[in-house]
DNA sequence: TCCTACATTAGACGTTGTCTAAGTCAAGAT
DNA sequence: ATCTTGACTTAGACAACGTCTAATGTAGGA
């Protein structure tokens, strides 16, 4: 986290209270929380914290790699602070909950030459549904 | 296209020249449109239609398993009318083009079972990202 | 042909995200 | 320590996409 922070320092960011708070809210693991509820937990730290800078913050840790975003059902975008490591996503069809997974083998590898209709493939993204524990017992 | 209005009567549908006129626009391969871009072409053929009954069409359409939602882009989602083949999409990264594309091998297989977190994984969606021949020669 | 439950319509409304203009402040220079 | 300046933040308007409601229309069976 203070990692981030330094890494941050030295592109020239500049480090104001309300970037401190979006970084210290997005840490952890299988953290996938949308715009809005980053905005929600950053407001109890710094209560004047603006719409417009959570959106903005975000924005610009996913250009500069710090974190994903992650659309998994259409709705609001959520964020991803893992973006270091290489990893996928599993997603309970009744309450949304997401997991960081991590598929086995060359993923690309399963796309046939003959499939690529000349596109220079570069990257692939990959969607497990099912129903969580939680949701099978309920 | 005809056999999707003789099923959709067979399920209890009124036919009516909105819905008539919604199918036709999804009829072909390689159709992902937007909701409004089915509004835009369907107007042009039933000028009256309403934007609310486009999406009350398509909404039914997908429950029944006619036509599948994707959203590859976490902006509008998009209609693919081709949901009784299994494929998954490759999308150009510059100019947002979608082509449906079929990996060989089991794409559930690459999940170990310690990876599932005692998930029931029942579908797995695979966006691959690269860019298309009339991106990359411009 | 008539009836009625289902379908359609216009437009208000909700959610998510972007933009702008004005004010504020981090951090290097002095 | 203070100054200066350009980057940062803010409130709120705006835009894109989607949903909902109440009034009206109509497909298809009686």
């Amino acid at each position: 986290m203070s990692d981030l922070l330094e890494r941050l320092r030295g592109r020239g960011w500049r480090l104001t209270a309300q970037r401190r708070v979006v970084a210290e809210v997005l840490d952890g693991d299988h953290v996938h929380y949308t715009a809005d509820e980053v905005h929600a937990k950053a407001a109890e730290l710094l209560p004047e914290i603006s719409r417009a800078t959570v959106y903005n913050t975000l924005g610009e840790l996913v250009s500069l790699g710090e974190i994903m975003e992650v659309s998994t059902d259409g709705r609001a975008k959520r964020y991803d602070p893992n973006a270091h490591h290489a990893h996928q996503h599993l997603v309970c069809s009744r309450c949304g909950t997401i997991r960081d997974v991590h598929p086995v083998g060359d993923l690309l590898a399963g796309l046939p030459a003959e499939e690529r209709f000349g596109f220079q493939v570069a990257a692939v993204e990959v969607t497990y549904r099912g129903v969580c524990p939680g949701c099978s017992t309920a």
